[in-house]
DNA sequence: GGACCTATTTATAATTG
DNA sequence: TCAATTATAAATAGGTC
């Protein structure tokens, strides 16, 4: 601490990090500097947001906004066909993949269908996990009360870092509680 | 420019913004900024990623990288069944969005229907798009030769600007080129 | 491997033309 | 309604522990 070395940040060429290292740390980083970004955009201006990263060779990530049922209804028209749509939809979905999965953009279709895959996967896993527990105030209350030297930090920041994280339960590869606390990866 | 009043940023709270234009042009940067960061997270770290934006009422904003095929392979796994996929991948869909459907999440899923949705019509207009055209180098030289102002900025930040534009051109209500000058909405 | 620290670079809220 | 500007708040590359 007495030699004072060259720390801040130096600027940011647009092009691959070779360093294997350093380009999972930054992957990290600016991961979640995507998500939490992701999150103010929609808290601020009522958006609703999804995204979807795949690490080179590895499970995806994901960020939702709302995770929440309640917003959700202004702008997505609660006005649907109301039940008659089921085997509608079907006959729709099964089309539009028959008809992509003729094109000559293969990879790029197959790509499109692991994203789906893993975004129907993602909405399971939390429809599971909200079944289990009779409330959502209920659901994250629950690690909330676990959560040690986080506690601060996170209240630092509001709700806000918690809402990050509560909101990638449901990735694979995300965050998790574990051990008594939060973690990345 | 004698009265020199109050400009820079103020700290933001994260909350809705409440003044409509106030929300609608912060909407509009901070989606390109969340745009830009993912797509430096993207190029940086080799991630795929993808992203949604449904703006309240109105028709979604989208972004991925990479739209050019070459880059996907690698983490995509280019073993896949063969050719006898077709059905099988068709009644997996069916058999989700079936169970899903039956859910108490409507709202939640009827949002996610609705991404996919437009992720799917994202496609198609994408393929449209690259057939008529010999190739991708052709597709966007284009739009950049009719380019006029927007041109020293454009290449202030290198392409990167043009990345992003062109990788929202299948958006509905996304990036366009319109009169001589690309428009964001 | 993760939390924390800084020097800087970036993003952007407010305001102007 | 937009692009440009500018003052600041935030994000983050590189380092430490």
């Amino acid at each position: 601490m007495s030699t004072r070395l060259i720390k801040g940040r130096k600027s940011v060429r647009l092009a691959k990090i070779e360093n294997q290292n350093n380009r999972q740390v930054t992957f990290s980083k600016r991961r979640n500097g995507v998500f939490k970004k992701a999150n103010e955009l929609a808290v601020m201006t009522g958006a609703e947001v999804g995204i979807i990263v795949f690490p080179p060779g590895s499970k995806p990530y994901s960020f939702g906004h709302p995770n929440v049922d309640e917003t959700i209804d202004k702008y997505v028209g609660e006005e649907r066909p109301p039940s008659p749509s089921s085997p509608g939809i079907d006959d729709k979905y099964v089309q539009m993949f028959r008809k992509a999965n003729s094109m000559t953009l293969n990879t790029q279709l197959n790509t499109l269908q692991d994203q789906l895959d893993f975004a129907l996967n993602l909405k399971s896993k939390l429809k599971e996990k909200n079944k289990k527990l009779e409330s959502q105030q209920e659901w994250f209350k629950g690690p909330i009360e676990k959560m040690n030297y986080t506690e601060a930090s996170m209240l630092k920041e509001g709700l806000e870092d918690l809402l990050l994280k509560v909101k990638n339960y449901g990735t694979e590869r995300g965050y998790g509680y574990e051990n008594g606390k939060w973690k990345a990866e």
